[in-house]
DNA sequence: CTGTATAATGGGAACGTTCCCATTATATCA
DNA sequence: TGATATAATGGGAACGTTCCCATTATACAG
């Protein structure tokens, strides 16, 4: 078992010192001759030498490691978001460091502090509990994926449940619906607002009246899908569709719907929002918006990179991206009975 | 932009010398005075001192890093295998470095080049088209995720598609079915070939005779599943129940039969296997059989902690680890007609 | 032919730990 | 009392790079 040949073993294969070697390896076209460079090269394939990070890290100060930290990459929203991240980053060399917080603030905190020891370059975080202040604590590069506004001191990258929202109950307006109701998230107030603020916008734009007894709060989950259903076919009359604030609701609806014998959407039309992987087997497949998840990943990656590069402009930025209208089997025009 | 504290530091302010820092932050429980380790950790908490990970790592050639390559985190098997992963890591004080290949050997052999460089302490991986020896080669405890024969020399983790299979058929049987149909996926001849066995080990043992033209191969996908479907249906009985090779099969079986008019169970069975999210959502929801995802994590996780502290039994391990059914509402004893 | 700019290379310090060995103080035993 | 074990601490080398500065060789202008 033989020790990892370093630097400078190769500097004496190659006959040049450990300094030569290093520009070499490190390649940014520095002054160095083309006949030694190849001569180095050699030695290199020779003695199966790879450079050690760590110690180069030690000397630069940089890992070329980031981490991700999200409450639970269990949850479909956040695969696709690490894709988008990862590719960018991998194009960049940059490795991706993942942290599970489980909406723990202990674990979150923990991770943090993992990333301050580790000198990891940067950091994107769906942040759970930890405040502003010591996240900027870290003193490390920070994107924040969301857009909450406690966080407005950061590079903020997500989806735009605004836009999202208007282009659903356009969607349903356009086919001829009047009377929509809406099954609202409760959780986050913010996002809630920015949907109920969409659904009021479309209405009033298409002239029809807002009705309050239309609009719904329910948790994010089946049952509250289940419950916000069954509280709006009691209005009299029910409304001819239905707007939910995630996809999830939307099927817990859906279901609902079925179970009680009425046809969707013959019946009654349904429309969700983040457009999870389950929207597209349900029976019949759920007509919802587009969460653009990757780009997310994407655009929250660059940012990253701007800050790490020290090329970030100089006040944060807010980024919201629209998905866009997928539809599929639970929407059509309103019946005439 | 004042430097960071450093364990010299620390010392000084602590008015000890940097080995006992040392010392107690290792916190080893070596021979250091209580009052003096007091006095560190005060020092320690005043100049909010960090622990430099990369430096110690030079020293000790541990990173406290590992890797968990896979194709792509997308795809809706990986994300609970990954957590089982992460779990067992955190708990340990490891870190999760992921790596997704799309099933590209280039980039594979790109994560393994960087796993060697940075220094990591181990290596989960699914193998896309990485040979075993260059496997071997990186010199990295490794533990793979699959039970592929290519690898019987690194520690194998996968799950039990034969006993998976047998459940499946063996409940099929249970409710008296007789004349039970097969969707083999091709692409995997291994899995193909264990999911065979298991169908033909409970027909056999059931006392049922094995009729060849049950058993259709397509590809894993939905479409594989409606081809599937349709071919047996064509055939004279057809079969009263049809177990399929995975779920994406199985829904694209459920659609077919859904949209050719037929009552699912009523008229015809359906199991799949794997449990994917999206068994949950269909209508009727999928019977199948659960993966044992996260414990496949949970364990390869294990098995390389073992490795990486060097009480790993001498000869390599295969762990198949098997679900358990899952009844839902596409089976159901075959009608009378 | 000398002086000076330019290119290529070498040598040593530094990064912040941990590990080994030495030293000192204190306790224990013959 | 002197020898010896034990506990606590300190000092310096080492880990493998990169960076800075020095040195040498080469080219070119005056």
């Amino acid at each position: 078992m033989k020790r990892r040949p370093t630097i400078i073993d190769v500097a004496r294969e190659a006959g040049v010192s450990k300094s030569t070697v290093s520009r070499v390896i490190a390649d940014d076209g520095l002054g160095v001759n083309q006949e030694t460079k190849e001569r180095v090269l050699q030695a290199v394939e020779n003695l199966g030498y790879v450079r050690n990070a760590v110690a180069s890290s030690m000397r630069t100060d940089r890992t070329n490691l980031i981490m991700l930290a999200i409450p639970d990459i269990t949850n479909p929203y956040w695969p696709e978001v690490a894709r988008g991240v990862q590719d960018v980053m991998d194009a960049e060399g940059y490795a991706v460091v993942f942290a599970n917080s489980d909406w723990d603030e202990e674990r979150e905190t923990e991770y943090l502090k993992m990333a301050r020891r580790n000198r990891l370059d940067g950091i994107l975080i769906n942040t759970v509990r930890v405040s502003s202040d010591r996240l900027k604590a870290t003193g490390i590069p920070t994107v924040v994926l969301g857009t909450r506004e406690e966080y407005s001191d950061f590079d903020r990258v997500g989806a735009d449940s605004y836009v999202g929202t208007k282009f659903a109950v356009q969607h349903l307006v356009d086919m001829g619906h009047r009377r929509i109701g809406v099954i609202l998230g409760q959780l986050d107030t913010k996002s809630k607002d920015s949907r109920k603020r969409g659904y009021v916008d479309v209405l009033v734009n298409a002239g029809i009246s807002v009705d309050e007894s239309l609009i719904t709060i329910v948790p994010f989950t089946r049952a509250g899908g289940e419950t916000g259903f069954k509280s709006l076919l009691e209005l009299t009359p029910p409304p001819s569709a239905i707007f939910c604030a995630n996809d999830t609701i939307a099927i817990g609806a859906l279901q609902t719907a079925l179970a009680a014998g009425l046809d969707v959407p013959g019946d009654i039309s349904i429309i969700g929002l983040d457009d999870i992987d389950a929207a597209m087997t349900t029976h019949p497949p759920l007509t919802t918006i587009t969460k653009p998840k990757y780009d997310i990943g994407r655009q929250a990656a660059n940012f990253l990179l701007e800050q790490i590069h020290g090329d970030a402009p100089a006040m944060p930025r807010k980024l919201q991206l629209a998905g866009e209208l997928c539809v599929r089997g639970t929407t059509a025009p309103p019946s005439n009975k």
